[in-house]
DNA sequence: ATGAAAGCGCTAACAC
DNA sequence: GTGTTAGCGCTTTCAT
């Protein structure tokens, strides 16, 4: 900027007023400068800028895996509210892992993001406070986060859930299993809830026999359904608390040539095209990623007076056949 | 900083020595700057070095699209190998726009980022050479650069669509359609050119009637089709240039309730569950990443001297049914 | 409308 | 082993 300057024979200060699109320059020299700014190729410098203006123009987005399509859903929801923004993204994956979110997070801090989205691993947060206080605003997406109070953004697990079970026993079925991931992880638990809300709802006693709660892996999931299967009172129906539990369990179905009525939670790509096809109860990542990066730059622009707000997303059950097999 | 050394009652250079983890400090100042720092909830400011330094610890990975499965396993392999060099990745989507991949990856430079893995949207990018020149060195993956030499990654497309046809040569069919992406796009040209290969090789004509080349959509898919399957000798096979067509493919097919035997380009979630299994030429998006990220963190090491190369990731058919159907 | 000077928070280079 | 000084490239403030 300086060689700019003494390019264009003008001060260091009228190079920034045109390289910020200041008004109050006079057009020859604007056109000067902006001749030697294409001349040296310049390009302007945003970590000095950043020091001096103590914000950087970028946002932390803390996912449990960029890979994931959930996530990486959302993501491209928040580059999209982000870009509106002017405001690049840093993403990092946690691989459910506590201390590499934490990592991530301080290492987002240290690089002073305007604000942080996370997709909680861990179950204290605590170590954000500091950071929080000295205005990194944080909102938490799919997951509550640990000890600390904050805005988040949700799915309405429990209600979605309910409405699965609901759709089984709108089609007859009074023996509904559920196999969701590990009981630690916050959506699990709610959608469990759901589940033995909608059967109590019914006059159904919940049974511990036909529910499995574990992180989704062949055995698994082979396990529990050898659990509903067998017995003198088979199920005649699984909700599936998440979408890798779900296709472990279409893998095992189709293993085992066996049939069941299946409602999964979170859609997949080529639902549709299954035999029968894959009735889901339907996430929304973009719209929670969009949600979050809102509230986000709500925030940031300095929006921090209020209470920490709660935004639960609806969700959409798509009847596509698996869910519509009759009980026997 | 500084006050953290006021704090500690020490020379602001000792606590940079501590922050920094160098060796020379003796122990008793260490733990008391240790404290100061605990105490005041210090972190360091990422722009304030960076400035100094003059590089950032990041890269910038730009996309065709952060949520694209292909993209999304890309990036996170990227991620990976970022971490274990303590360097951040700003991530962004250019959605095919040369317009939007220029200005992220300007904005990119202007982060001063280390260095640029690229899947091109544009077909020029002599913009990059100032930058370059300037000392970011730029991999670009999946797709060659357009009028600049660099590094690059490519997948193995005429190898691996010519595998493709071979199979379903091999299964007794003579009549084998082409639904590829727009020409424009560079690994659509090579996967036809490995398909006319393929034919060539096994002495059958090829013929313009069997190829649709255009951007996947239900009404392009339903033309191709018509076109394949009407006429007196219809298609008995198909090779699909990319994932997105052949589930476009699939959705028009299971609506016609035709049968076609079918290889896709690229593996698709789920492909083993449908009926009959989805055949496809897998890519590895993974190792794509891997290596663009390696080959870049080798340049930015100094590593700068050498000519640009270029590596090229294999292809693996996976059988899994739908392409193994014997010709009529 | 333009410029000069100070300083953002840190590290490199050089004392001591 | 520790401290001092200068300066990275920009913006802010204040003067003209």
């Amino acid at each position: 900027m300086k060689d700019v300057a003494a390019a264009a024979g003008v001060s260091l200060k009228t190079v920034s007023r045109v390289v910020n699109g200041e008004s109050n320059v006079n057009d020859d020299l604007r056109s000067a400068v902006l001749e030697s700014i294409a001349e040296l190729g310049f390009r302007r410098n945003a970590s000095a800028r950043d020091l001096r203006q103590g914000r950087s123009g970028t946002i932390g987005l803390l996912l449990e895996d960029v890979a994931d399509p959930f996530y990486s859903m959302l993501s491209r929801a928040v580059e999209e509210v982000a870009r509106e923004h002017g405001t690049m993204v840093f993403a990092g994956s946690s691989a459910e892992d506590p201390d590499r979110e934490r990592d991530l997070a301080l290492a987002f801090c240290e690089r002073r993001v305007d604000g942080l989205i996370i997709v909680p691993a861990g179950t204290s947060h605590s170590y954000l406070l500091p950071e929080m206080r000295a205005g990194i605003p944080a909102v938490f997406v799919d997951r509550p986060p640990g000890d600390i109070e904050a805005d988040m953004i949700l799915t309405d697990n429990l209600g979605g859930s309910r409405r699965g079970v609901e759709h089984l026993l709108g089609h007859g079925h009074r023996r509904i299993g559920f196999i969701g991931d590990a009981p630690e992880i916050y959506t699990a638990g709610e959608r469990l809830r759901g589940y033995r809300e909608a059967l109590e709802s019914a006059g159904i006693a919940f049974s511990d026999d036909l529910v499995t709660q574990a992180p989704p892996s062949p055995t698994s999931t082979a396990d529990a359904l050898d659990r509903l299967l067998e017995g003198p009172s088979p199920a005649t129906a699984v909700l599936c608390g998440n979408s890798r539990t779900t296709v472990s369990v279409l893998r095992e179905l189709a293993r085992r040539s066996a049939r069941l009525a299946l409602v999964g939670f979170d859609d997949v790509e080529l639902g549709d095209l299954l035999q029968p096809g894959l009735t889901v109860v339907a996430q929304d990542p973009g719209a929670m990623g969009a949600a979050a990066a809102r509230l986000l730059f709500q925030r940031i622009a300095g929006d921090t007076a209020g209470p920490t707000q709660t935004v639960t997303i609806g969700t959409r059950l798509i009847p596509r056949g698996s869910g519509e097999l009759p009980a026997p």
